[in-house]
DNA sequence: AGCGCATTTCGAAACGTTTCGGTACTGAAT
DNA sequence: ATTCAGTACCGAAACGTTTCGAAATGCGCT
């Protein structure tokens, strides 16, 4: 006996008005008498009727619905990040399609070639491939609004929210400085990445400004991956004149590059300081309790959502195009002075 | 110059035919003649039009999406398997709404009155609150087809996909027996969610078969979240004849309960060994490296989708109504043997 | 040339809403 | 009585597809 989904006029009919009052009711579009209201909701009630999204979306021309494309939902920051979102979106009456492109860019590119297909009305992205993959014409095609989180692309001018990773950098390196390492080593990120380059740079930048070591050697680029990672910091660990203290640019390579730490019996952090980008729940339950910086997630999420629905609202673009969020240090037990040197 | 969508209509004017040959070439629902197919493509392609799934919705009554509606997206775990579910969704043509409930009952609440709100085709549940919050007439409301995955609901005969939870507590248990542990505690998780229960009613089976301590003061039970299980870990910790072992039922709750152990000033393994339920991938990296036991997260997502598939084609309820799927202890560094008792 | 059959094409209805313009009613002012 | 303003309600068009049945076309045969 499964009744048929009631429809808006099962309702009018029940209700003994018609479809456009049934309408009106729900909408508070239009002034309806008190008596004939309450026979409307009734019915709805009676009927558990819901109105269709499809026919409504077909009529205003919008869904009510924002896409939301992330290169890893796996990554625990990202994970955030998305909860965030979707908790300020629905607020908002948004619902949330997910796309999770795995960083495969191939998906990605189908994803966002069909965007349009699932007429969202608005975009938040977390894009996986390099700057190059993004042309303007890319751009022209999506149609809809959309905000770049954590990931960039300047050259298109698409609105962006992202932490000040400069600044993260930074707050890490001075921190070691303070510390006294002037041997500092570093895992950085895929500088095709806009995050991964500016951690770089601030890295860069931070080194400069002291009178830290300027070794190649000691600078080593990565995937944002664990594995990558791993193999980084054991080929720094394995230099002649190792570093007493190494820069990991995220989350990901802090587990592999802590894991290559571990395996070579070097104690954290007597023989070796280590500081990261991204900060974890468990960096506080395990040792040693990792020193890291941590990205303003909830302020991510929400600064991109409300700049999405301004304009979504037909607001003009929000300035600066690209909002930068304050990081913040937070110190455990992961960074000690360095061990004083082997004459 | 913003022009405006193309429209189906735009299209068949564009190709010099009619609206149906376009749908027709569009679907391969009708032979439709090489020429005009080609022109058609053409004209698609010039146009950039993608068609509106609103209104092919609205005409053929279905949205091709599903809604995912989890508990708690920042869980690595549900961020996994969300993740393997969008995959497998994506590679069946459908799309995948997220809902996060954080946990808010009252939200998730919402969310299931309002599913089919949506109109989407089918929903995978995470659910969040305690069974008797999910009635038999609420199951008849949701109207779709619905999978349960990970928490389970007993009562109703929705199809549920999950870890072997007993099986998972009982590996664990009898690791820890191998070892020579005979005081073992436990955090356990709170028992109106099935997993919890599970995991309980396993690990106490398990101690059942053994002829370790049954003494009450050792098992106690925390809400799956950090803090809490911190406490109750603590609680142990300070008993005058403390456990030799702890197992602790989530990656959650690991992580509050490592804290504790680390502030205790007890060695892991060498004075107290753990082993969690969960495995995380920074087990790997940190000390001591946990030894866990993992779910078949893959499989999990996986199996969630094809039942779900299957339900949505009208197929009969797959047998049985509760598929467990083998979790997998992974041994690492956090369990030894028990250290020799003071005299 | 005329016929029949298979193939290709098309017109139009239908899906369930929202919304616009208009009609019917009410009561007050003339 | 008639007009008028204002309110409450409704009919019907429109949104962009898919799909069904009918029309048109092409082709081989007599």
């Amino acid at each position: 006996m499964k009744r048929t989904i009631a429809t808006i006029r099962d309702v009018a009919e029940a209700a003994g008005v018609s479809i456009a009052t049934v309408s009106a009711v729900l909408n508070n579009s239009a002034r309806v008498s008190p008596a004939r209201e309450a026979r409307v909701r009734r019915a709805v009630a009676e009927l558990g009727y819901a109105p269709q999204r499809s026919a409504r979306s077909l009529r205003q021309g919008k869904t009510l619905m924002l896409s939301l494309i992330v290169s890893d939902i796996a990554n625990p920051f990202f994970a955030s990040v998305a909860g965030i979102i979707e908790r300020e979106a629905d607020r908002r009456g948004y619902a949330l399609l997910l796309s999770n492109t795995g960083d495969d860019e191939a998906k990605e590119l189908r994803y966002l070639q069909h965007a349009r297909g699932h007429n969202v009305d608005g975009l938040i992205l977390v894009i996986t491939g390099p700057q190059e993959h993004y042309t303007a014409e890319w751009r022209e095609r999506i149609g809809v609004p959309a905000v770049l989180v954590d990931r960039d692309l300047p050259a298109l001018d698409l609105e962006c929210v992202a932490t000040d990773n400069r600044l993260a950098s930074a707050l890490a390196v001075r921190h070691l400085l303070a510390l006294g390492h002037r041997r500092i080593g570093a895992v950085l990120g895929p500088d095709h990445l806009s995050p991964a380059a500016e951690r770089s740079e601030g890295f860069f930048a931070a080194i400069a400004e002291s009178d830290a070591d300027r070794d190649p050697a000691l600078f080593r680029h990565a995937d944002f991956h664990s594995p990558d990672a791993y193999d980084k910091c054991q080929a720094l660990l394995a230099l002649p004149d190792r570093p007493t203290a190494i820069f990991v640019a995220n989350n990901l390579m802090a587990i592999g590059a802590m894991r290559a730490v571990a395996e070579s019996g070097l104690r954290c952090p007597e023989d070796l300081s280590v500081v990261a980008i991204d900060d974890f729940e468990w960096s506080t339950a395990f040792y040693p309790r990792l020193t890291t910086v941590s990205q303003p997630i909830e302020a991510i999420g929400r600064r991109a959502v409300e700049r999405l629905m301004n304009l979504l609202d037909g607001g003009e673009p929000t300035q600066p195009r690209k909002e930068l969020l304050r990081p913040e240090l937070i110190v455990r037990d992961s960074c000690a002075q360095p061990p004083r040197r082997p004459a």
